[in-house]
DNA sequence: TCTGGGGTCCTAGGACCC
DNA sequence: TCTGGGGTCCTAGGACCC
């Protein structure tokens, strides 16, 4: 059974803080949002103080400030920069890595099964010693179970960082004690319905039947109960993907009504966004304007409206952004309403040189050359491990069009062609 | 006065084509 | 003008993640 580590790193915003202000240690700190808006993250003793993520600061200002509590606005550069250095020790110790968030990457840890534990917590020691920062390891044969294994060890002090879930009893030990909501995939909505059919916790999951698991949850949920069995449905990802997305919004420090205002801040996400888009060489063909008014004031009226403008052809250049950005304002723009946040996101991103985003091989064409060809495009285009659309398993009734007809993906035309 | 800012993937369903 | 199977492509919106 081939083993994956997730490595995450503990309390990471605050652990950065630390590093620079070295007393803050042991002392309960929180990190805010922009804006100074909310807590985005906790170190272990304002945890048990009952802070938790999310928690407006202007609300519990002075309880905190009781409490002991220290505050810190967040400082992204830096986070950034720590992130890297984590990410690069780990490229050198372990032969693939998917950096899966600021503060979490995926290892392969395969044919060194039996030794993870102790693999694991040397490369633990080496972070530690070289960037000051601490991480958790979680070892198990699928990414849903490294989750699991991590979160186990962050949990359990006489794990000292590193757990491991091989063992189909450690397991269902792991399992029966998570809740449903608690498996990484799951949350209110979905947790609802599951409990609806019985399932309550994550070894609940794990036995549950895969088509009924389809049949109320989609193939999302089918992949995380057969993950969860220690399936492995979800794949190590190191090609990093382009952006299908780019998004640029900010809450306002103070309520916007002047269409003018709005438009100076539309301007400025564009000019943001468009950076982005032309450091990943990439180019956007429609841009989408938001606006809404303060949510939390249920006094208030309330107002909210997004409005999409297709660009003749894709572009990446500022002023051509911006010109679209301000017809979809001129349409969404209600007076009268106090505005407090608003947004730009870039979409139908495509490579700057031109070449189309989707790739499509049609049904008739999937035993022949024709989708050879289309994933080998896609792979010079886009890089691999980015194509999401071709399914392998039953097949019968391609009739089903953009269902997932496997809970596994691939991009390895070897295995398509298989199918 | 003050409640983050990004993202991803999947599904349903409509318009349209041969 | 209608029937109908088979298929493409796109969009909106839901749900989730960090």
């Amino acid at each position: 059974m081939t083993c994956l580590g997730l490595v995450d790193c503990n309390n990471f915003y605050v652990s950065c803080e630390r590093l620079f202000d070295p007393g803050l240690r042991h002392r309960p700190v929180v990190v805010l949002s922009n804006n100074d808006g909310c807590a985005v993250a906790r170190s272990d003793e304002a945890k048990r103080l009952g802070i938790r993520m999310g928690d407006p600061w202007h609300l519990h200002r002075a309880e905190w400030q009781r409490k002991g509590v220290v505050i810190r606005s967040s400082n992204y550069a830096l986070y950034g920069d720590l992130s890297q250095r984590v990410i690069s020790i780990l490229r050198r110790l372990a032969p693939s890595v998917e950096v899966y968030s600021i503060d979490e990457a995926f290892i392969d840890l395969a044919g060194l099964e039996g030794r993870e534990e102790g693999i694991a917590r040397e490369m633990r020691a080496t972070i530690l010693q070289w960037t000051g920062i601490p991480v958790s390891f979680g070892l198990a044969p699928t990414k849903t179970l490294a989750k699991v294994a991590n979160r186990a060890a962050k949990k359990d002090a006489g794990s000292q960082g590193v757990k491991s879930l091989m063992s189909r009893e450690k397991q269902s030990d792991a399992l029966a004690k998570l809740e449903v909501e608690e498996v990484w995939g799951v949350a209110t909505r979905l947790g609802r319905r599951l409990r609806a059919l019985g399932i309550t916790t994550a070894v609940d999951l794990r036995e549950a039947q895969p088509d009924l698991l389809r049949r109320e949850g989609g193939v999302v949920v089918e992949r995380i109960g057969r993950e969860l069995d220690g399936e492995r449905c979800l794949m190590l990802d190191e090609g990093s993907k382009p952006a299908r997305s780019i998004m640029a919004s900010r809450s306002f420090g103070r309520p916007v009504t002047a269409q003018r205002e709005l438009e100076e801040a539309v301007a400025s996400f564009v000019s943001r966004a468009a950076e982005k888009l032309r450091r990943q060489n990439l180019a956007a063909g429609t841009v989408l304007v938001f606006v809404h008014t303060n949510p939390f004031k249920t006094t208030e009226r309330q107002y909210s409206a997004s409005d999409v403008v297709r660009l003749p052809v894709a572009s990446a250049d500022t002023s051509k952004l911006i010109h679209a950005a301000f017809c979809a304002v001129r349409r969404i723009y209600k007076q009268g309403y106090r505005y407090t946040k608003a947004g730009v996101m870039l979409d139908a991103i495509e490579p700057a040189d031109g070449v189309q985003g989707d790739l499509w091989a049609s049904a008739d064409d999937w035993k022949g050359k024709t989708l050879m060809r289309t994933v080998d495009r896609l792979n010079r285009v886009w890089g691999r491990g980015t194509m999401v659309m071709a399914a392998c398993g039953v097949n019968k009734r391609w009739a089903m069009r953009s269902e997932h007809l496997s809970p596994r993906y691939t991009t390895r035309w070897e295995e398509l062609l298989r199918v």
